[in-house]
DNA sequence: TTATTATTGTGTTTTCAATACACATAGACT
DNA sequence: AGTCTATGTGTATTGAAAACACAATAATAA
């Protein structure tokens, strides 16, 4: 079966694998350069950027068709996911993806009640995959994401959000950092995500009292300046923390 | 068109009006006799217990669908409302509702994902309301809950969870109590919300400091022991508190 | 080799929330 | 009048949050 052959199985046929009017979109947050990253992909058709995401299979748990979206787009597994919310605006469709070969009465066609993740991934990891219907798929900034299909700009807006909001009980600096970070690294996580500056005396503290970071005796040297300590997640705090919850907000 | 027709009518072509697959489930909560309680339903059919919800018409919101819930089931409009989670294991159907008349290839018979909302009302207000396919409707004590279809014990169980986190920054109380009410009932409030008991005089200083509660020289007669002051209130620095989120956690 | 520069490491002080705890007060009842 | 008990009010301690200062060091420039 060829591309052209596939395609058009998928828009007449499409319905009868997934449920219909239920799609997932999924904000994939990376940390690159000191700057909060979202990878996004480019319709062939259209040209238009849009979050990754896709259908819901019908014998496939929600969670499960995000899983497989971000399987398909990071080639990773077992990644960090939060569902956040659900958008179900029937107006949201009205900026819809405009495909050429789209036939009028497709399930395509219909209203899509979408299931919002987010998703926390180390940057250096990805491979970014687009498929036979995108060209492109790459990491934008957060601050220079372009406009959006449908009413994608508010679904990261919300992403983020809810990102910031669970900062204050979730390390979430082990799901977008590499294994060995300085302390300026993680500190330079927080200030993008909260988008704001924070005391660098007053954050060692606060993340050192958790007891989650263990100091290596290693530092980063390359630097231009003064070298500073990696340090790395103590599993075993780590693991307790999410439990019991940390506690503080900002 | 009498009652049968209705509900035929509804069984075969309800997916005419409704989008399919989807569904909305609402957590009503109420407090009274200084016990926190869920508003719920028992199908005439089965007799079995459940959370009151519906379906989605193709023009309408998600959140609308949930209103309009609401108003069938309380009588209120203009209730706080917050969308905490959807939920959508194809397996949730497994326990099915279940019902006589119900034709095979029913669109009722499909997989469902269902969202997920809780709402606080104030307990006096509410005039619990059965509709043509359910025959009891009324408060259970959260701690006291029956066995419910499908998955709703654990749909309620995660509202009670966001709702447990949200009293961290929101104002609870104001949507739950009546307008006048004592500092011991929202003690209790807070107390039942979070399954643990609180000091009595930290919890007042905590409550206080964040200005949103005014006191009134009025006192609570009746009671078998000292009068406690009547609080309300504070709109003006409630909506203050909404916006900038309050501090502290529990 | 030495000086410069910027960044990091490591404190201190002050303020305020969280927590634990004690005594006085006032309604209803005997 | 006296008892019982829930409410009103106050104090001490601990610890986190926030504001702030100086010493150490790695690369670079002189």
């Amino acid at each position: 079966m060829d591309k052209d052959q596939q395609f058009e199985e998928f828009i007449l046929r499409g319905s009868q694998t997934f449920l219909q009017h239920l799609s997932v979109d999924c904000v994939i947050f990376g940390f690159h350069e000191n700057q909060l990253k979202v990878l996004l992909i480019k319709w062939k058709e259209g040209g238009q950027w849009s979050l990754p995401g896709g259908f819901v299979k019908k014998k496939e748990t929600i969670d499960g068709s995000a899983i497989r979206t971000l399987k398909e787009r990071t080639g990773l597994d077992d990644i960090f996911l939060h569902q956040f919310y659900t958008f179900g605006d029937p107006l949201r469709g009205k900026n819809k993806i405009h495909l050429k070969k789209i036939v009028s009465d497709s399930w395509l066609q219909e209203r899509f009640v979408s299931v919002g993740y987010y998703a926390l991934v180390e940057y250096s990891k990805v491979n970014p995959k687009p498929d036979w219907l995108t060209d492109e798929c790459r990491w934008w900034d957060i601050h220079e994401v372009p406009k959006l299909v449908l009413d994608h700009n508010g679904i990261v807006a919300r992403a983020l959000e809810a990102l910031r909001q669970s900062l204050n009980d979730h390390p979430v600096g082990f799901n977008l950092l590499p294994v060995k970070f300085t302390m300026p690294q993680l500190q330079r996580l927080y200030e993008t995500i909260l988008n704001k500056s924070l005391d660098r005396r007053n954050f060692q503290k606060k993340m050192l009292r958790s007891s989650t970071l263990e100091r290596l005796k290693e530092r980063k040297t390359g630097g231009a300046h003064k070298a500073p300590y990696f340090y790395r997640f103590d599993l075993r705090n780590y693991k307790r923390a999410l439990k019991e919850g940390l506690t503080g907000e900002w």
